[in-house]
DNA sequence: ACGATCACG
DNA sequence: ACGTACGTGATCGTT
């Protein structure tokens, strides 16, 4: 027998909003009208066990109602932003519920709701409708029963025509009558006026219509009469406002909305980012919201566990191998210390096969018996599903045990999924999928200086918990990939990638030591006279490094006006300095000291710091889990800030050279990249055809938004358009470029104005980004990588005007990052396909850096552009320059 | 541990 | 009216 229930989406949560309070979770999202939805659901669920269900929501502002009634709705207060947000996550909710959701536009919900009860009465199906509106009575039939919500939303009451008839002593259409005399202030209806409940029952008891009460006038008097004489029209219009109608043209049969329960893992997950941590208890989705030691020596115990410590173990160990034979999936876990993998110290590993976890500590793998466990590390052929590999890779390199083979890394899945997610630890990435807990890391070691290995028990413990879980997740997040259409963009990019920049980190780049050393003393010479020069004209020695007190200086000391305030003071950055300039001769003397001494203690120094003695060489390590637009980051020593604005500085770059004698440095940068991504998605036809003919770009905008000839284009016009440019990527705002100009607000908007005047698709994109954004809570690149949004709905303005620019810039500057990675990848397959000798070496965002033997150069001139140029078919070209030298300071 | 500053794209 | 450009990491001084 089937039953159906259809719920009236926006009605109930709308009445779950205002009859709750205001939740919020630790992500700042309001959560209550969703919450207040979940417990009406669930106890429906229970209470009508449908086999069917349908939640329908009204769609858009303006409906057919609005034809010939434009105020309809239109008193209404505006939905307040806290529950607008909430919207998107009720309807991924309902995902995760299984349940089906409809919106058409054009159509509110009570009229597809209605639609579907006709269909229910013809097919003479059994159905009740949720919703927290009384006009839905007009829908009853000995089919259809109408639950209203009353006082919050899990309580209801039912409505047959039976219980309407004797509440009000009318039959369902006659509802209609009702709200046409009494009106409704909420739908802005206006009925007639003087009439409410009371009076119109009164009439409909004895007229039974509308149209009967107004051809029985004369059987009124007073001012009842003369009201409703008056606003006839009204009365008419407001009953046919009050008419659901019927015959929505919905399309899909009602198969599609069959309910077959929920999914616990999807709806776990769903709660727990909610952290309706009542629910998940409620329903037992998951591990005990309890102690999580509890739970993790509860799973532990669960978990048969076996240690391989020495050549006594052997048996295990075979074991062991003839599972990972027997099966491909596994979970491993390698263990570091340590955040540098090129210095990590390899405590234990752990693989998960089957039942049993086998953990080891990393100097058996150098021991003689157990030769084929590091075989199966080393096997290409041997899949391996872990976490971090890349980690595992670099550190497990370093102490001579190759790996390959990495399938699956739950990690850098994980990052694909939310790149935003802070704890990018597999405990909570566990947690999130309501999986048997394990412990974090921070509670088993200790955080920062109370860091400690814990004994051999506890650590093979833990190291067993992780591996399983991996071992658990692995098919969790595969399927999660491919339901965010980000698979593809996993195992053929970001894979791949990541056994790229392993091998780029482990090879390094030579750095000349006394290339820099050379540098530093010279650099200690300008340092040591700026500092007496600034202390005879602060007439006193203080620690110009101070921002404290060198605000006292210049502030108190000297009175110079100060201008910006830090939340712990006066604010001495370069931007304050510049402007105190013509008052006193000792601030271009803190900016040189400034500009020098940073140098010095981050790029002579730091760099300095980083030389492996034996080889001469740096290892970046590359971080492909952390920026949230899809970048790399680099760190120990980051290589993708090294100077080269300034001339001072970027003789640094002076001291990176090629590792063998007789090579070059050769550098190959994309041109504008992110204004021809712009160009692609925006579909601005007149940047398209700025880069299909190769134009300057910032020449071109300035005679676009200043209406001159290319002749006419001076240098100060062509420095405005380029900030302009800039501004644009980031999400525009005046406020932003008139900072960057040091130009009014007014004028700033005026060239923004310009601007998206002349570049009207570009004006289009970030229109379009933003409804999207806000409908669907993220935003995505070209290669569909996802960056989720949580304030984009945010009531308060700076918070939603962030995630607005985030919006616009997140799928230009992500998919520049995706078309580098892209060139990465085929550049990498080009040098082994040809057997060159080559090797890249670095990725700073738009550019890659490679050595290169002499007899390559002239092939390598022209290889390298034209892969990254290939990289990815846009509407526009993508350009790439290159350049070499002897060292990255003369590939320019 | 955190904020201010500044290096890069 | 609201007050900001997007994305990172290293170093220093202060708490």
């Amino acid at each position: 027998m089937e039953k159906w229930m259809l719920i009236d989406g926006n009605s109930i949560a709308y009445r779950a909003f205002f009859s709750m309070p205001l939740l919020t979770n630790a992500a700042g999202q309001h959560t209550n009208a969703v919450f207040g939805f979940t417990l009406m659901l669930l106890k429906l669920l229970d209470q009508e066990k449908p086999t069917h269900v349908l939640v329908a929501f009204d769609a858009g502002k303006i409906t057919f109602r609005h034809e010939g009634y434009t105020e309809y709705k239109g008193g209404r207060e505006k939905t307040p932003p806290e529950l607008s947000e909430q919207f998107p996550v009720l309807k991924e909710l309902l995902n995760a519920f299984n349940i089906s959701q409809f919106e058409l536009s054009g159509y509110e919900a009570d009229d597809i709701i209605g639609t579907l009860t006709r269909v229910a009465d013809e097919k003479g199906v059994s159905t009740v409708v949720v919703t927290g509106d009384k006009d839905m009575l007009q829908l009853a039939s000995d089919k259809v029963t109408i639950a209203v919500t009353r006082k919050g939303v899990s309580e209801v009451d039912l409505y047959s025509p039976e219980a309407i008839q004797e509440k009000y002593g009318l039959v369902p259409l006659q509802i209609i009558d009702l709200k046409g005399l009494m009106g409704d202030t909420s739908d802005n209806i206006p009925g007639v006026p003087g009439v409410g409940e009371k009076t119109a029952l009164k009439l409909l008891h004895e007229h039974g219509s509308v149209e009967n009460v107004l051809d029985n006038l004369d059987k009124l008097k007073g001012k009842l009469k003369e009201n409703i004489e008056n606003h006839k029209d009204d009365a008419i219009m407001s009953k046919r406002l009050a008419t659901i109608f019927r015959e929505v043209p919905i399309e899909q049969g009602t198969d599609e909305i069959r309910y077959d329960g929920y999914d616990a893992v999807k709806l776990a997950e769903a709660f727990r980012k909610l952290e309706f941590k009542s629910l998940i208890e409620r329903l037992q989705l998951g591990a005990d919201a309890g102690d999580a030691e509890e739970a993790a020596q509860a799973s532990a115990a669960e978990l048969s566990i076996h240690v391989i410590e020495s050549d006594k173990d052997e048996a295990l160990l075979e074991q062991l191998l003839q599972t990972l034979e027997k099966t491909d999936k596994n979970g491993l876990y390698i263990e570091s210390v340590g955040e540098n993998p090129h210095h990590a110290e390899l405590i234990g590993m752990a693989v998960a096969a089957e039942e049993a976890v086998y953990a080891l500590p990393i100097t058996v793998l150098e021991q003689p018996f157990a030769a084929k466990l590091r075989d199966w590390l080393e096997q290409p052929s041997k899949p391996k599903y872990g976490f971090d590999l890349h980690k595992a890779e670099l550190a497990l390199t370093w102490r001579g045990i190759g790996f390959k083979g990495a399938a699956f890394d739950v990690q850098l899945a994980a990052y694909l999924l939310d790149p935003t997610e802070a704890s990018q630890t597999l405990s909570g990435i566990n947690e999130k999928h309501s999986l048997p807990a394990v412990p974090s890391d921070d509670a088993v070691y200790g955080k920062g200086a109370k860091f400690k290995v814990p004994a051999a028990a506890t650590l093979y413990r833990h190291l067993a918990l992780k591996a399983e879980a991996v071992r658990r997740l692995v098919p969790i997040m595969t399927e999660e990939l491919g339901r965010t259409g980000m698979s593809k963009l996993y195992f053929d990019l970001e894979q791949p990638l990541s056994r790229i920049l392993a091998g780029m980190e482990s090879l390094g780049i030579k750095v000349e030591k006394r290339e820099l050393e050379t540098l530093g003393s010279d650099l200690e010479r300008q340092l040591t006279a700026i500092i007496s020069d600034i202390y005879k004209h602060a007439g006193t020695e203080f620690n110009i490094g101070s921002p404290k007190q060198l605000g006292e200086i210049l502030f108190d000391k000297l009175g110079l006006p100060a201008k910006k305030k830090t939340k712990t003071g006066y604010s001495t950055d370069a931007e304050v300095l510049e402007e105190l300039a013509p008052y006193h001769e000792i601030i271009p003397l803190i900016l040189h000291y400034r500009q020098l001494s940073k140098l010095q203690s981050t790029y002579v120094e730091g760099l300095l710091k980083e030389i492996r003695e034996e080889t001469g060489k740096v290892h970046t390590y590359y971080r492909q889990t952390i920026a949230a637009t899809g970048r790399l980051s680099s760190q120990f020593p980051n290589l993708q800030n090294i100077p080269i604005r300034l001339e001072e500085g970027r003789k640094i770059r002076k001291a990176f050279v090629p590792s063998e004698p007789g090579w070059y440095i050769l550098a190959a940068d994309y041109s504008q990249i992110e204004l021809r991504v712009l160009a692609h998605i925006s579909g601005d036809a007149n940047l398209k055809e700025a880069f299909i003919n190769d134009m300057d770009i910032h020449t071109k905008t300035a005679m676009d938004v200043f209406g001159v000839t290319a002749e006419q284009v001076d240098s100060n016009m062509r420095r405005q358009a380029k900030a302009v440019n800039f501004g644009i990527v980031y999400g525009i705002s005046d406020f932003g470029l008139s900072q960057n100009l040091g130009i009014t607000r007014r004028d700033a908007g005026q060239f923004i104005e310009q601007y998206l005047e002349v570049f009207e698709g570009v004006r289009r994109f970030m229109d379009d980004i933003k409804t999207q954004a806000r409908k669907d809570g993220y935003v995505t690149t070209l290669l569909e990588r996802r960056r989720y949004l949580n304030d984009i709905n945010a009531s308060n303005f700076n918070i939603r005007s962030f995630a607005e620019r985030t919006a616009m810039n997140t799928p230009i500057q992500g998919t520049a990052a995706d078309i580098i990675k892209l060139a990465m990848v085929q550049m990498d397959a080009a040098l082994r396909e040809r057997k060159l000798k080559s090797r890249m070496l670095l990725q700073v965002h738009d550019e890659l850096v490679f050595e290169v033997p002499e007899d390559e150069l002239e092939l390598m001139k022209s290889l390298v552009p034209e892969v990254m140029a290939g990289a990815l078919t846009l509407d526009v070209p993508l350009k790439a320059d290159v350049n070499y030298g002897v060292n990255w300071y003369e590939a320019k």
